[in-house]
DNA sequence: ATATATTTTTAGACAAAGCTAAAAAAATAT
DNA sequence: ATATTTTTTTAGCTTTGTCTAAAAATATAT
């Protein structure tokens, strides 16, 4: 499977993941910022090698090889991102681009082994979950902060937005994942909080809080 | 620069090394098992960024630029190969094909990291030297054993031959770097050796001694 | 010194993956 | 129900890196 080929497939997997419907071609173009054109050969290509369904005008589904295939991908890119965090000690804003590269190394022997080396790790340092080697997938329910209400705990488990401007934002305020969070006040006018971070009271957006998981304690 | 450069590159350093003077079309067609065609229209490409010096029919020779530049492809070649054989335990007879991938994953700040996080190694698990991040080399003085004489004693240094086969045969025989070897006789005829590998004695080709390396002690 | 052999380059094709512009299909609005 | 808009596909072109076959340059041998 070339690069190329492995980057559809992980953004048709996402994409399916976050909607549960047929995946659209503009869906897919939009998100890896190319043309709809080239979305469709690539389809037709993918089709060919049996990873996705694809008839013409009708969106795409991936099958069970392929969503197989894309579960491989994202395990290496979320074990390269562990290694990445806890061995190397980057933070976790800088990881992303450098698992976009990583994850296209092709080894099977190479990520268990790293699976190993890193203790066999559930989740990267954004809190999503990393598949195992036969592709399970061990997901912990978790809640937006935006839905929790007054006077509720939650512990941070993950973020929805993972961008470096996010994520540095977060850093700055001191939230990471562990951290624990409870809602002090809602401002019913623009939906801000007011919340305790660990001790520290902090004042955050109703966008911050709609892009933070949290586990209900 | 592209995957496909930075291959002729490290090919074209590798080989200059090897042979002092410039290196022919066809010593890269051969060695990167492609066409001499291919070849010439990658040296006019990489003359163009001034990465090597061409001239139709005169062979090429690398640009500071160029040797820089392969210098931190054989850096990153070997760095990886250091952290696959020390971290993840892979035996030095695996490392090579996974390290061609990993070489060329782009980020600068990846690779210095990797060299703190493993020690700021000098040497690959060949006995290769590692390129610091400005691209010096420290070189040990070293010989194949097949130039040593009778009575006198080595240590393995490096290996001349990083085939998996030949590597497969030193582990087999429980020759390492760091071994101890002892040339006990030398057989005029065909030039093979019995040796003493650290306690205990073995006879050896000359094919074998010739692609081992040892420190005089 | 000339003929032969080898090496290297050129010319022209091809596959992969992208693009633009135009056509076709599907969705939406009146 | 028809017209308009949006989405998707097709057609044809571009670039990168490869190839084969033929031509040109260089090296070797007689």
């Amino acid at each position: 499977m070339t690069f190329s080929e492995e980057n559809y497939l992980k953004t048709i997997y996402h994409i399916a993941a976050a909607s549960g419907v047929e995946v659209s071609t503009n869906a897919i173009a939009e998100r890896m910022e190319t043309k709809a054109s080239s979305v469709t050969d690539m389809l037709k290509k993918l089709a060919e090698k049996e990873l996705i369904v694809y008839k013409k005008y009708q969106g795409v589904s991936l099958t069970e090889k392929g969503k197989l295939s894309a579960k491989m991908i994202v395990r290496k890119h979320r074990l390269w991102e562990v290694f990445l965090v806890d061995k190397l000690h980057f933070s976790w804003d800088e990881v992303h681009d450098i698992a976009e590269e990583l994850e296209h190394i092709k080894s099977e022997k190479l990520i268990n082994k790293l699976d190993d080396f890193l203790g066999n790790p559930t989740e990267d340092p954004h809190g999503d979950p990393i598949p195992d080697a036969k592709g399970k997938i061990i997901t912990v329910e978790k809640l937006l902060l935006s839905e929790l209400k007054e006077n509720q705990v939650g512990i941070c488990v993950g973020v929805k937005d993972t961008s470096p401007e996010f994520l540095k934002y977060l850093d700055k305020n001191k939230i990471a994942l562990g951290s624990k969070i409870k809602i002090e006040a809602i401002e019913d006018y623009d939906l801000s909080l007011v919340v305790k971070i660990d001790e520290s009271d902090l004042l955050i957006s109703n966008k911050i809080a709609s892009n933070l998981f949290v586990k209900v304690v």
